[in-house]
DNA sequence: ACAGATTTTGCATCCGGATGCAACAGTGCT
DNA sequence: AGCACTGTTGCATCCGGATGCAAAATCTGT
């Protein structure tokens, strides 16, 4: 038994013996239709399976019920977390995720491109854009909100972690501690994630008397290890803490570390990360790091994401979280006050 | 400047001199338009920022060009690459992703409503669904391709990795490499791959006089180092090859060897995975394991999806991609041939 | 320059649901 | 019963592009 033809609304009406305006309001909340009218439509529609053409109703109503999610690197350990819990929250609106993944910057435009034509209500954003994409999407009123980026001088909502408040905590700590010999792993330049975590350390070591050499990494393993290597060379070896951007290049650098140079981590050499992803919290590495409240930020994204959809003409607001600083065992910290 | 209400391709039309038909031609490949007109017409879209409205173009050709791809648990590391892959073949089709992630089986049929309300044009499933759900996909005559899972008795067309031939190959090198003691850590046991994978070396271990104690896991990190915890009670400690349905179970079951039960793997206990995820690789770990061919998978679902987007009634196909033994140092392998 | 072949163009219509408006039914009250 | 009022319903129309068809424009060959 194949439906070969999709039912519509009128196929639906026309078994339940109304209009297809009825039909039309049964699935539109807010509607007024009696109770009985109702009851009839809705079986009808269960017996020919119908479902509402999104598209149909999308082109009259211009809301499309889809929100953009543009992550860069999904292969980076933190985003698919993000994006499963996103998506979880946006469908609990009622709203689907067109998803975009980015490779390179480049493509960005093309992908883009698909996402006007959805006509997407908004979009959350976890990828790099020019600024020029950015203002477009302002200009086409299509609301958006940044997650852990900045744009346009803070003119576009966002939300974030706090960066430099999550390295101010572990360098107090590495610091307090007794560590000397400070090194940094930071992530690409042209991350804004990287360039606060970057600054917040080195801001903090410079008011508490100390420097560091710092890096630059691709916030991947492989980039760990080799930052790691580098810091070695640097110091002749007498590196004893090292502030990885990321908990991913904090794990490079701690197997590089240990196999490389047979350095016990955290005895001879402190290493901490940020994020607080799966891989941070194993046996074998038990990072000492900053956990990323992810539940609170992306129900934060997705609540003033729809709160823009509402009204476009919110201001911007920027919401920062802080980390949890989880002491794990990669690093020497201060003894916990009144631990 | 704010462009308030949204280009349509009449105030391209307007704008261009030409008929709306006009516009809407130069936007669809294979449409007969003179290279002046279509010149035309690109410059007046572009000062006015256009962009087709899929809603509306889907609406009328029956194409949303939207490929729902389903995934159940996105944490587990493997699927991320697997979604990237998937998202940038689709868009090179010109076919955008509608992402639907799935967390319980329960809220399964919601999420389906979701899809049938956006009429996609297909689906690419890595979530367990019920065969009630999937038949609900042929009778709308949606193509499906099923990624590493197996459908309606072989009616569905699917990707594969060859789980079996996969863990007899592992199976294959343990017992060659003189292991006795064998144990499996199995994934949930309505999943379609821990079924295979298990039974898979059950098989290959029965057909080498060898037995195995079975215990379920649930593909996640934890429960490969609660397997381990099981099995080595269940053995006295006498277990020396492991072989677990996934990576993220082994890397598990490796740190909870060293950590708790103070074993050395590989010269003690030797661990096997499979998937070949990235953190399999990790210093750490050196997983021996099966690296499934991602990126020829991800194609071949693309491709086979697209084929049956083109002709709904291609017949069904499995397609079955043997993976790639990855050496590693987590288990004492049989010495290579010709090595 | 002209008939005929070919391409380009515009017109009108369609897709499937949403909604303002007017007609209609049902309710409560005098 | 009559009237005002709230609650339902159907009609007609609209959203924005796609496309068959016929008219118009361009090209071909002589």
């Amino acid at each position: 038994m194949t439906e070969s033809k999709p039912t519509t609304s009128y196929d639906v009406a026309q078994r339940a013996g109304v209009s297809q305006s009825a039909v039309s309001r049964c699935f539109r909340p807010g509607s007024s239709i009696s109770p009985k009218t109702r009851a009839r439509v809705l079986a009808a529609a269960s017996e020919l399976g119908y479902h509402p053409n999104a598209m149909a109703s999308g082109l009259i109503t211009k809301r499309s019920n889809l929100v953009a999610v543009m992550i860069s690197n999904l292969t980076n350990l933190y985003y698919p977390e993000v994006l499963a819990e996103i998506t979880r929250r946006l469908s609990d609106h009622g709203i689907s995720v067109l998803m975009v993944a980015l490779q390179a910057e480049s493509d960005a435009d093309a992908m883009l491109d698909q996402v006007w034509r959805y006509r997407v209500d908004g979009a959350i954003i976890a990828a790099r854009l020019s600024p020029e994409q950015l203002t477009y999407f302002a200009r086409r009123r299509v609301p958006v909100v940044l997650y852990n980026r900045f744009g346009e001088g803070g003119a576009v909502p966002s939300v974030c972690c706090d960066s430099v408040g999550g390295e101010r905590l572990l360098v107090d700590q590495l610091v307090a501690a007794g560590h000397s010999v400070f090194g940094i792993i930071a992530g690409p330049d042209d991350s804004y994630v990287s360039q606060q975590r970057v600054s917040g350390a080195q801001q903090r070591l410079r008011e508490l008397g100390r420097d560091a050499l710092v890096v630059e990494g691709a916030f991947d393993y492989d980039s760990g290890a080799a930052g790691l290597r580098s810091l070695m060379a640097l110091t002749d070896g007498r590196l004893d803490a090292l502030i990885c951007a990321n908990d991913l290049m904090a794990i490079g650098a701690i197997d590089c570390a240990r196999v490389t140079f047979g350095i016990d981590v955290p005895q001879n050499l402190s290493i901490v990360g940020f994020d607080g992803v799966a891989p941070a919290m194993w046996a074998s590495y038990r990072l000492s790091t900053i956990r990323q409240p992810v539940r609170r930020m992306t129900e934060a994204a997705v609540s003033m994401l729809m709160e823009r959809i509402e009204d476009p003409d919110l201001p911007p607001e920027i919401r920062t979280f802080s980390g949890k600083l989880i002491e794990g065992e990669s690093a020497r910290l201060a003894p916990r006050t009144g631990g």
